[in-house]
RNA sequence: CCAGUCGGCCGGAUGGCCGCCGCCUUCGGGCGGAGGAAAGUCCGGGCUCCACGGAGAUACGGCGCCGGAUAACGUCCGGCGGGGGCGACCCCAGGGAAAGCGCCACAGAAAGCAAACCGCCUGCGCCCUCGGGCGCGGGCAAGGGUGAAAGGGUGCGGUAAGAGCGCACCGCGCGGGCGGCAACGUCAGCGGCAUGGCAAGCCCCGCCGGGAGCAAAACCGAAUAGGGGCGACACGAUCUGCGCUCGCGCAGGUCAUACCCGUCUCCGGGUCGUCGCCCGGGUUGGUUGCUAGAGGCGGUCGGCAACGACCGUCCCAGAGGAAUGGCCAUCACGUCCGGCUUCGGUCGGGCCUUACAGAACCCGGCUUACAGGCCGACUGGCGUU
């Protein structure tokens, strides 16, 4: 839907529902300085095709000050809509766990760890709720 | 210039690219978008719902010098009293201790009612080395010592030694005059001193006080389960009455059936099928509450001031798993390193440089946090004229 002709990324969208953040945490999990990536299945099954969903946690027990929690929400959203985001994979739902270090990760460094945990191949059949035969 | 006191203010700026939220739109776009504390949630209100007949009393909680300001306050302003500082100025839980109860550690002889450990003075007796000592009795509280505090303080007189015993000053108390709205101040008089402290132990007095909070509350309203009503279909046997197209229909009654419960029989209690529509209910969700207000700015007037009155002008965030961001450039500011220096500066480079901190219904305060910087008034020194 790109009127313009530019590269226009479309909005990602967003969790906000418990249970999608409690279904992606039950997913795999990767790691780097800034954030715990937890990726998770979309929780309606129709979903396969649908474009990736997005969602951030900044808690107050690893971030006590509300205006540093603000800062690293921003940042990473930032990070997700200037491109980050292109990596991941549809149909699946995305959380980011912040930690400390967001806030003073360099910006173009903090995209690139990102990119590189959503490009990550998901290890998703090794994750501990192990399907069914076939 | 140095040291200091008080009050007020700012707390990065401009531009570019890419975004987010709201409003407007002629659909091109335009406009607006965190703070002085938005914080802690400690007081006071508005607003909403709940409770409540009025008034008083009691209990509980809060407040507490006086006057004023205010919608109100535990806030603010102006005073008073006490304490600190050379001073500008600062600090004070600052009602009542002759209403009552209680407490006053340690030390000390004694901690609230007067008393006497060491002492001071003295009468009698005894001893004596003539200085005095010992015993019994009496008069004292000056001095020593303890303590936060020892029944006014200092000085003079007085005395055997002493003592408000007398006097002066200070303090205290009493009633009075004067000043002040008042807290209180002040003046002279009288009283020889009575009433130790703690009310932040209880208490007494005066004033104030329903509860919960925008996740308040109102409205619109999927699905599912359960509730009510209406309609259609389904619905055992038998009796009575009525109708008749002679097999059924309608009305009433009786007995059953199925399931559940009480351990079982007897007995007792309860529930009765399917579909559709409507009503009620109000969960996810949506809308409202939601930002024009005890509002900001400027001025005039009143007031020592807090503040008030009037006039003009402006519209200034409204998110909702929660917008106000990311990157870059330039310039301020700070700091570090190096070069030059006529010590005023100047040039180059670095800091992955912004303090404390993010609206959540809205106001008035308080408290706490805060890199760095600016302005004003005043005080005490030093220097110059």
């Amino acid at each position: 839907m790109a009127s313009g002709g530019q590269k226009k990324i479309p909005p990602p969208l967003r969790l906000k529902k418990r249970k999608d953040f409690l279904a992606a945490a039950r997913g795999s999990r990767s790691h780097a300085s800034a954030f715990v990536l937890q990726v998770g299945p979309r929780a309606d099954e129709a979903a396969e095709n649908h474009p990736p969903r997005f969602g951030l946690t900044i808690t107050k027990k690893t971030v006590p000050s509300a205006a540093r929690r603000n800062r690293i929400r921003r940042r990473l959203r930032e990070a997700l809509r200037q491109g980050a985001a292109l990596s991941a994979a549809p149909g699946r739902d995305y959380v980011f766990v912040a930690r400390e270090n967001a806030i003073a990760l360099p910006f173009a460094r903090l995209m690139s760890e990102m990119s590189a945990a959503l490009a990550a191949p998901v290890r998703e059949r090794r994750a501990k709720v192990r399907p069914p035969s076939t």
